[in-house]
DNA sequence: CAGAGTTGTTCGGCTATGCCGAACGATGCT
DNA sequence: AGCATCGTTCGGCATAGCCGAACAACTCTG
């Protein structure tokens, strides 16, 4: 890759930093943390808040996230093809094994969660399209990471959720040979107490694994007694295979 | 507002022109549709998808919105206050009315989704946030549009939905009169045939109305015989009020 | 209540940034 | 095969935009 644009590199980071928290930020503390003179830095705000990308707020002067944003992320959900082949067989599989069902995709080290179904007669939960999954502590990052064909990922630490996260890269490769060798992956409470989960690998025609599917819910429903019900691991593979077969017949 | 920065805000019309559809663009397609030279466009591109706001087919050579959008997009969701003080009041009001609740705010001319709960007891439905909704044919745009200080939006043509859409400026203007005096604004058909909606305005603590928040659901159960149902209409009108108030008390 | 330290914003000069247009190789369509 | 169009590269010139200092408004502190 040749060079790249100065001044939209520094905006992107901008726009990262602004999205790292909740908290909005002022001019000068972008600038100490890019390390860029407060007068640069503004004219990049100033075009940002222009475009829509960045709101200002008016009490305080300080800067926060703009809407144009959100349509711009919704707007790549319908451009991203897995999703759109895949959300038919998302509600399918949420409801015939009644649980939640989830599609996510390898993005910077983290599983991007790109869709999303409630579980069947529970209203009370928040979704959670767009937002970050660990790729140690999740069904589908084992899935991801386990047929990544570049280890990225596994040189950074591994952080515990639960005491029951593997944080031992040791065991996770362990873990990774299994998910390969049978084809789905298990994470029984790897990172929320009471919560387990299942998820298989979506391939492209070309048999590369473009994301995962699974299943996620209580630990008293999905794994009575400490071991999987294999039934839902049948159905998430099921679905896995569909999504997989639909890919290959455009 | 002085100067803004050229390439910034290239990049950002590039990016609008990628999520106006769901159809990737090449270079070229991109370079006359801006008036700019091919090279030039092709800079700002590579920078895009260097910070990962735009992906680049491998089979095509076109490109595409990128993943990392998506994630920036909802972290917007996290910041926006009023997302955040409504979340508990949407999730009683659908519990009550036993209809999906939508909260929504005005954006560029169009109601944008920035929050929305399921109707109790139904899966099959798509998540609208981050979707535009048209100003004129909802009730949510109704309430927003009513009490926009700047009457924008107003000399676009007003396209036809079905065929109660209001589409004559003067109904319009008179329709808007009358959300005005009785506080809440009313949808029926106007968007879609067999559904109708109700929504009523929140307040920041300057009286300013900030969004709106509503339920809509099939004719049949909310307006029987083509008369609204009082009884939901307080339903959304306690829930903007509750809302109001709690955005007066931080 | 004053003043020292912030904050966000403006502006003009200098230079490095990045825009442009032409040329290249690969691909697709007739 | 031929032509047209694609995405990509490159170097020279000029201008876009970076920088640093100065500004006014504001918030804490002593």
């Amino acid at each position: 890759m040749g060079e790249t644009i100065q001044s939209v590199e520094r905006a992107a980071a901008i726009l990262r930093l602004l999205a790292s928290g909740p908290r909005r930020l002022g001019v000068a503390e972008l600038a100490r943390a890019l390390g860029l003179p407060k007068g640069t830095l503004h004219g990049i705000l100033r075009t940002l808040v222009h475009v829509g990308f960045v709101e200002q707020d008016e009490a305080s002067g300080k800067y926060r996230l703009g809407a144009t944003l959100l349509h711009l992320g919704t707007s790549y959900l319908d451009v991203n093809e897995l999703r759109t082949r895949a959300i038919n067989w998302a509600d399918a599989l949420a409801g015939r094994s009644r649980e939640s069902a989830w599609i996510g995709t390898l993005h910077e080290g983290h599983v991007l969660v790109i869709h999303h179904v409630f579980r069947p007669d529970d209203s009370l939960q928040t979704l959670q399209v767009g937002t970050y999954l660990p790729t140690h502590a999740s069904a589908l990052g084992k899935v991801l990471l386990a047929h990544d064909p570049y280890g990225e990922a596994l040189d950074r630490p591994l952080e515990p959720y639960t005491k029951h996260t593997i944080v031992d890269p040791a065991a996770l490769e362990e873990e990774l040979d299994l998910v390969r060798t049978r084809g789905w992956a298990g994470e029984t409470e790897e990172l929320t107490e009471g919560e387990v989960a299942i998820a298989a690998p979506i391939k492209d025609p070309r048999g590369l694994v473009v994301g995962a599917i699974g299943i996620r819910g209580a630990v008293e429903r999905l794994a009575p007694g400490g071991a999987l019900h294999m039934e839902f691991v049948s159905y998430v593979r099921d679905a896995a295979r569909a999504i997989t077969r639909s890919l290959e017949h455009p």
